[in-house]
DNA sequence: TAGCCGTGGGG
DNA sequence: TCCCCAAGGCT
């Protein structure tokens, strides 16, 4: 542990700028329909879920329909899994439905149809990982944890570190750098939390961030140091889409989705016209996410 | 642990 | 057009 005279001193440093981000964000937050201070922890849960990887305009809409269709665990539960992939429609990575659906049997089972509130259970949940169990007990339950997302990295890495950008994830590191400048008090925590992404996902952007609209501009690490330019390697390359396996496979979801009958494997070859469908077949049946039956493929348990 | 997993917005 | 990158998690 960091001793305590080191902690106190860092809280003291820190203390302007999360009091700043949070002033920011009291005018500045999107409205969003899973922050309403009504919603369930399962609607939170959901969001969660769905905000893995894509961006918040995609699911707005998705969560919408999703809640009114299952507005609790039990309802999702009671559905097949293959009526959650169809609902996941595009917004991508549709591993994330089946996982969801498992997530909301397991609370049935373990925990009575309740989202539960400690940390180590939601981690147990399928598809719940370091950011989205901490962010569901911060968000929906109040507690204070420190909620570190890829917007939270960036802000941290400019504004303490005076970064242009986060060095590789670590959970255990980027959790200690939140947690030394999470307010104390637990309201004032979690609305920080939220400060930070919503600073990060508007203002603090990777690309071109608009420091002229920053709350924190003037106590910018990054921006005293007069912006120097990323050293780090950068991060791999992403695969080329167009032609990959991974298309190939959304593109088969596609047919599946749309489809509320097996679908002979002939139906798919105009689809995927190459050899990419094999393997895309035996890739999404090894996930759970099409099963083989009755001369075709389907969703699984629909 | 690094590679993999969809889809789309924006520069 | 092309490429980056996005409220991550799993293996």
């Amino acid at each position: 542990m960091t001793p305590p005279a080191s902690i106190a001193d860092r809280e003291h440093d820190h203390a302007p700028i999360a009091s700043a981000v949070v002033a920011w964000f009291a005018d500045a937050a999107r409205p969003l329909p899973w922050r309403a201070a009504d919603v369930s922890a399962w609607a939170v849960l959901v969001s969660e879920f769905m905000l893995q990887q894509t961006q918040v305009a995609r699911v707005q809409p998705r969560w919408e329909e999703w809640m009114r269709r299952w507005p609790t665990p039990a309802d999702l539960a009671a559905a097949p899994p293959g009526e959650a992939v169809r609902m996941w429609d595009r917004l991508g990575y549709p591993r994330r439905a089946l996982w969801l659906h498992r997530a909301a049997t397991e609370i049935v089972e373990r925990h009575g149809g309740r989202v539960p509130r400690d940390l180590d259970a939601l981690l147990a949940l399928q598809g719940v990982g370091p950011y989205t169990a901490r962010a569901v007990a911060a968000f929906a339950f109040g507690d204070r944890h420190p909620v570190v997302d890829t917007n939270t990295r960036r802000v941290l890495a400019r504004a303490i570190d005076g970064r242009p950008d986060a060095g590789p994830p670590s959970s255990r590191r980027d959790l200690e750098a939140m947690a030394a400048v999470l307010p104390d008090d637990p309201a004032e925590a979690r609305a920080f939390n939220a400060a930070a992404m919503e600073l990060g996902a508007t203002v603090c952007v990777a690309r071109a961030p608009r420091c002229d609209a920053c709350p924190i501009a003037g106590r910018c690490a990054w921006r005293a140091a007069g912006h120097p330019a990323s050293d780090a390697p950068r991060r791999p390359r992403q695969a080329r889409f167009a032609g990959s396996d991974r298309e190939a496979r959304g593109l088969v979801m596609r047919e599946l989705r749309a489809a509320h009958r097996p679908v002979p494997r002939e139906d798919l070859e105009p689809v995927v016209p190459d050899d990419r469908l094999g393997r895309a077949l035996t890739t999404l049946v090894a996930d759970g996410l099409a099963v083989h039956s009755h001369g075709g493929y389907a969703l699984p348990g629909s």
